[in-house]
DNA sequence: CGGATCATTGACTGGTGTCAACTTAGGTGG
DNA sequence: CCACCTAAGTTGACACCAGTCAATGATCCG
């Protein structure tokens, strides 16, 4: 029984609108379930049964072609949502790439929920024009940008997701990468061998460190911006 | 003044769900433009200022880079739905590429009217969903594309939005492209060169017919389907 | 320590981009 | 109505960025 009080993203969900009562009304409707990593939370092309709220953990959503290429649509943070909300199909996975804890709630319910709570709906619909802005932003990186470009404005990306509260401007920023090498180049529309290159090469001009092989470290914000074509 | 019970996009717009009364008030809101063929509406980095439906024409959502790489970022028909509600930046310019007629709302009136109108709120959402999912096929397609497949695609696209009535399998389809050779390699990632290689080869191999040099024919549904990665 | 997985590096290829010439279509004015 | 001009599209030659294939190196985990 998720005891919606206690939840970690209860501030920064959907949820955070609903008042107490209400909030009791979804908690009973939603379901806490835990993800190992690499585990398939939703696939392509499947009815869209399921919608819910990231707790703890990284997902990533995934399409594929027919003979295999995969890109990378996103990644889900904790609070982000998750699934079609208002839809029969789902047009993308939902796979953990860490351990994950999710809080589900059948589609149904969650669309008579959300449809007579206006500020659940409210609050859905600015996310997901949010959501809209970023992939459009993705649409220019992957129609007209470079290699190099391409993992400058993903370091930057990540750099702004993980480290939100970094305000001095030349404090260095390191992070851990949610995702590995091949990840990276489905999302970024690039091979595993060019992203690499590129971060071996953004290492040679000493703009970033890589203390092991899932951190990063940005040594030179201004250059690298730059790179992303920023600047 | 508009007399919104004759607007040719009454039934299909987001005005579709408003009663009478309702509609009297949108209608007071909202002002009708024309739009010359290439006038910009927004400007990408503008405050948000509008919002509205299209009433006739073809725009264009682009956005570019500092150096002035462009991408088309979707294209907006008739009773598509403009501008960034509950926003404060337009993230892209919204550009007449035929000569257009548009319905604006100054976006804080719209916002106002939507809030106290679920059932726009609600239809802009299931509209802003389609569109995200869409936005996801086009990163599918510039992430992970041939040029030949990025053509094929737009043309099957083309032809289901310009000639959705078509049943018959075997009907030839024909149609008018709303855009150029630029605006297409814009929208597709690619070069006009590269556009207009592929053009040509789809040509000789038969798939498909180019009357002028704004019309298409498809000849050959089946290879066309083939061509985009979905046969 | 050994095996598996992930990442890096190198050599080579090939698909698109770039640059430039040419063709076609459309519009304007003499 | 034709001549001209401009913009749009096509075609060709070539270059280069990123993909492919293959070998090597680094980590992690049992």
């Amino acid at each position: 029984m998720a005891t919606c009080s206690q939840c970690p993203v209860r501030e920064s969900s959907i949820c955070h609108s609903l008042s107490a009562d209400a909030l009791d009304r979804f908690g009973r409707a939603g379901r806490r379930q835990t993800l190992l990593a690499g585990q398939t939370l939703m696939w392509e092309g499947e009815d869209a049964l399921l919608v819910g709220n990231v707790v703890d953990g990284i997902l990533k959503l995934t399409a594929s072609l027919s003979d295999g290429r995969d890109q990378m649509l996103g990644i889900a943070f904790p609070s982000d949502f998750i699934g079609r909300a208002f839809g029969t199909k789902t047009r993308h996975s939902v796979t953990a790439v860490t351990d994950a804890e999710v809080c589900t709630f059948r589609r149904s319910d969650f669309d008579d929920l959300a449809r007579r709570h206006a500020d659940v709906e409210h609050d859905l619909l600015k996310r997901t024009l949010g959501e809209l802005d970023q992939m459009r932003k993705w649409m220019q990186v992957l129609g007209k940008m470079t290699a190099t470009e391409r993992v400058a404005v993903f370091l930057i990306e990540m750099a702004a997701r993980l480290c939100p509260d970094v305000e001095s401007e030349t404090a260095l920023i390191r992070f851990t990468l949610p995702i590995g090498r091949q990840d990276m180049g489905d999302l970024l529309g690039l091979t595993i061998e060019t992203v690499s290159r590129q971060i071996t090469n953004l290492r040679q001009r000493q703009i970033i460190g890589t203390p092991d092989r899932r951190s990063i470290v940005i040594y030179d914000r201004r250059a690298l911006a730059a790179c992303a074509g920023m600047g």
